[in-house]
DNA sequence: TGCAAAATAGCACGACCGTACTATTTTTAT
DNA sequence: ATAAAAATAGTACGGTCGTGCTATTTTGCA
C-alpha cells in the first residue's frame, strides 16, 4: 500500500496554486488532504482541541509523518485557519459578489452566510471558537484569525457602504451599526441553537436581519422580496 | 503558618447557605476561596483551560490539597459554573428585579448586563467560552452551564413578556424575538471588542439596544429616558 | 533502471494532566 | 488536654501531548 488513505471528502483535483504547470508533489497532495481533514476536525473541537495524534490516526498516518508536513503545531493551526477562511470565501463571499452592488449584494451576502450556518451547526465555526480560544493569546495563530476574521467583516462592511452609496440606505443608517448588528444576528444564532438547541433561532435571525432592512432601507429602492 | 494563603479577593465573611447558625467549618471556608480563585482563572483560560496544579500553585496549597475538596474535575468546574451563575444573579438581575415592571426593568436589566460586560472584557465569560467549549460534547458540565444559562435568558424573556403585557411594547413585538435580538447585541460586544479589540463596539451595542426599544416600544408608554 | 531526494515511520524524551493511595498535619469537639 | 475527625501534603501511576532524532520506505527524474 503506497497511498496513505485518505479521508472520503479530499479532493481528487488537489493541484492548486502551486507555481506555474508543475505537478503537485505527492506530498502535497497528501498535506492538502491532511489539511481538510485538519478543517474538518477543528470545527468539532476547536483550534486548541486539535490535535496531531488524532489527526495522524484520522489519516492513518503516524504522528511524525503528520508533523512533518508542518514543522509545528502552530503551523498547522495557521494552514487550518487560511484554508477555513479560502471555502468561506468560495462559500459566501464570492457568489454573492455576482449579485449587483447594494441591498441585493448584502442580502446575497447573508443568505449565503446563513446557509453555510446552517450546516455549522452541525459541526460549528472555527471563527467563532477561536475567538473564544485566542482572545487573550498573543501570537501568530490569534494574528491569522483575526486577519480572516477582519477581512471577512469589512468584505461585509464595504457591502453596507456600497448600498448605502446607492441610496439603497437611508442617509442617517450607520454602515459600521449595520455590520455590527448583522455579525450579532449570526453569532446568536450559533449561540442558541448550536449549544442552547433552542427551535426557532434561525427563523429569529432571518427575522431580524429583515427588521434591519426595514429599518434602515429605503422602500423601493431596490427590489427587495419580502 | 497554619492557613493557606488564600487570593485577595476572598470574602471575609464566608459564611454562607450552610444549614441553621451552625458556623463554617474550615474547610468549607478554604474550598470557598478555592472555587473563587476557580472562577477568576476560568473566565481567562476557560472552564477547559482550567486545570487543578495551577489552581492549586494559585492557591499556595499541593494539587491533591485541592482535589480533595471535589473529588473530580467536573465536579470542581460544575462548582464555578454556579459561583458564576450566583454573582451573574447579584450584579445583574436582582438590582434590576427592584426596577418596575415593563421596560424600565428590561432597560435596567441591560444596563447591568452591560456593566458587566465591560469587565469581562478584560477577563472573560464564561457562559459565552462555555458554549463553544460544550456545544457539543454532552455531560453534567454541559448540563450545568445550560441551565444557568437558560435560567438567565428565561428571566430577561419574562421581563419582556411583562413590559408588552404593561402596554410598553407594540402588540406585534414578539418576546422571544425581542430577547433573542437582545442577546445577539451581547455577543456581537464581547467578540468585536474583546477578540477583535474593534473601538466602539460598546456604543453599537447600546445602540443597537435603543434601535430595539424605537421599534416595538411604545412611545410614551414608559418614562424612557433617552 | 538506478540514484538522489522526498516522504513517512519508529522511537524516545520531557512536560503536564487527572487522580488514586497513603502519610502527616491541623482542626474540632469532648 | 486528648482523641477522633477533617484537611492537607506527598508520591506515584498511566495517559496524552508536541517534538526532536534516526531509520526506512517511497517517489520522481536522469
Amino acid at each position: 500500500m503506497s497511498l496513505p488513505v485518505y479521508s472520503e471528502d479530499s479532493s481528487p483535483v488537489a493541484e492548486l496554486d502551486r507555481p506555474s504547470g508543475r505537478a503537485m508533489l505527492k506530498g502535497q497532495q497528501t498535506k492538502q488532504a491532511i489539511v481538510q481533514a485538519a478543517v474538518s476536525m477543528s470545527t468539532q473541537v476547536g483550534l486548541e482541541g486539535l490535535s496531531i495524534g488524532h489527526l495522524a490516526e484520522r489519516m492513518h498516518m503516524s504522528k511524525s509523518g503528520v508533523f512533518a508536513h508542518f514543522g509545528s503545531r502552530e503551523e498547522l493551526q495557521i494552514s487550518v485557519i487560511r484554508e477555513y477562511f479560502a471555502s468561506f470565501e468560495q462559500e459566501v463571499f464570492y457568489p454573492a459578489m455576482k449579485t449587483p452592488q447594494g441591498l441585493p449584494r448584502v442580502r446575497a451576502l447573508f443568505d449565503n452566510w446563513m446557509k453555510r450556518v446552517a450546516v455549522e451547526l452541525q459541526s460549528g465555526c472555527i471563527f467563532i471558537s477561536g475567538a473564544v480560544e485566542f482572545d487573550d493569546r498573543s501570537g501568530p495563530v490569534r494574528d491569522a484569525l483575526v486577519h480572516s476574521v477582519q477581512t471577512w467583516l469589512q468584505a461585509l462592511y464595504r457591502a453596507v457602504v456600497l448600498a448605502k452609496q446607492c441610496g439603497h440606505l437611508t442617509p442617517d443608517a450607520d454602515e459600521q451599526q449595520v455590520a455590527f448588528e448583522i455579525h450579532a444576528l449570526i453569532l446568536a444564532l450559533h449561540y442558541e441553537a448550536r449549544f442552547l438547541k433552542n427551535p426557532g433561532s434561525l427563523a429569529r435571525a432571518n427575522r431580524g436581519f429583515d427588521d434591519i432592512l426595514a429599518r434602515y432601507g429605503v422602500p423601493g429602492a431596490a427590489a427587495v422580496s419580502i
